[in-house]
DNA sequence: TTAAATTTTTAGTTTTAACTAAAATAAATA
DNA sequence: TATTTATTTTAGTTAAAACTAAAAATTTAA
């Protein structure tokens, strides 16, 4: 149906547009896609001939409705890819995004059907993401930034903004995982470090960790 | 490592290959690789450059050690693969392969070792091929195809040396699986079909049947 | 509201892996 | 052995997806 690389600038459209209708510059995908503006017109160009975006010369693009169910089924692999890797075979959060980025591209709809029955059908993958179902309906968490939590307020780790390697080791190595309850216990206004008790432990941590973990209120 | 293409055609000599030292011909490889015999030449001088095989003009390719380790990594992948397909996801199989061409050239060590670890080191794909192990290490089975035995003879279905999905659905309909016992009750000399009796049941097949079954008797 | 800076597009190249058509070599046969 | 046929290679194109350099459009700032 696409090709590997549309499927990859589909992908790469639905996650910086976030409010529908809205137009991803060239710079921005070029960046997220680590290539050059001129690449990223070709393939713009490309892509809108094939209806799966919305595209007026330097306007920018955004998903038309077909782009946006096509970006929704590769994620929807992904997630469940990286689901499977962490419960069946022992993979750590931090080491499952790079194999599930070329797990996502397999074209089977019963493959996919099928590890999500395997799978019982999980609601979010291991960073706390959500899964599409098959029609590619999903529930958005009302979720936060921690960073914009104020001293006193508590809540759950249920997502991190941030997937990468680093980071992920860096929450491992000090104990944060998904699913940990999470109190302010001090803020610094100048820099927005935070002093926090993480169930029985307390810990600074930095705006670089404070801004890239979402917590349910 | 190696480009999709390169991979392909690795796996395309090796099978092709039978005896090692033999050289595959030229179109031989294009009739595999459903292509044409100049593509296949453009090809066999990249892989010859990066030492994979050993070409001389007009004289066809064979894999060196490298390439034989390269093919029997991929091989493994897609058997791997086929017998998660079929023992985990409940595919039938006569579905696997399509989806195994694909999976099979997903890049990750780790990846393969937990895959065969969660499958519990299976010897044997759904089709009766031998699983090279980490290190490329497998034992051949003394089969022998069932057209070569006599009437009177016995012994085990342990292999379909054609694994396309309209011969195996034919042997799914007709009741032939893997590890039913079979005795050849009758065989027409003039065109070599036969009457078989497998486990309770008797009946009757063409060569086309006999010379893509395996036995071992 | 011009001019400068930034962003985006166009034009022309490169690489990979295909292709067709034609030339070269090898194998088969008269 | 000479000729015909088949196989294989070479030469030249094409399409996808990247690139650089330069032109065009938009945005920001003087
Ligand atoms: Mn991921
Ligand atoms: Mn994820
Ligand atoms: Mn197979
Ligand atoms: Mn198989």
């Amino acid at each position: 149906m696409f090709s590997l690389s549309e499927e990859n600038y589909i992908k790469a459209i639905f996650h910086l547009q976030k409010h529908p209708q809205s137009g991803v510059s060239t710079n921005a995908l070029a960046e997220e896609m680590q290539t050059k503006a001129s690449s990223v017109t070709d393939m713009i160009k490309k892509l809108s001939e094939k209806k799966l975006v919305i595209y007026k010369k330097y306007q920018g693009v955004y998903l038309s409705e077909t782009g946006r169910e096509t970006a929704l089924k590769i994620i929807r692999k992904h997630r469940l890819w990286e689901v499977f890797l962490v419960e069946k075979l022992d993979f750590s959060w931090d080491e499952v995004h790079e194999v599930a980025e070329e797990l996502e591209h397999i074209k089977s709809e019963k493959l996919i059907l099928e590890l999500d029955k395997f799978l019982n059908y999980p609601k979010r993958d291991p960073h706390g993401d959500p899964i599409p179902d098959a029609k590619g309906n999903f529930q958005v968490a009302n979720k936060i930034l921690l960073s914009d939590l104020s001293i006193g307020e508590k809540g759950t780790l249920v997502g991190v903004k941030d997937s990468s390697s680093e980071f992920l080791k860096y929450l491992d190595k000090n104990n944060i995982a998904l699913g940990k309850s999470i109190e302010i216990l001090d803020k610094e206004d100048f820099d927005g470090s935070m002093l926090l008790k993480i169930e029985d432990q307390t810990l600074r941590v930095s705006t670089m960790v404070t801004i890239n973990i979402y917590i349910k209120v």
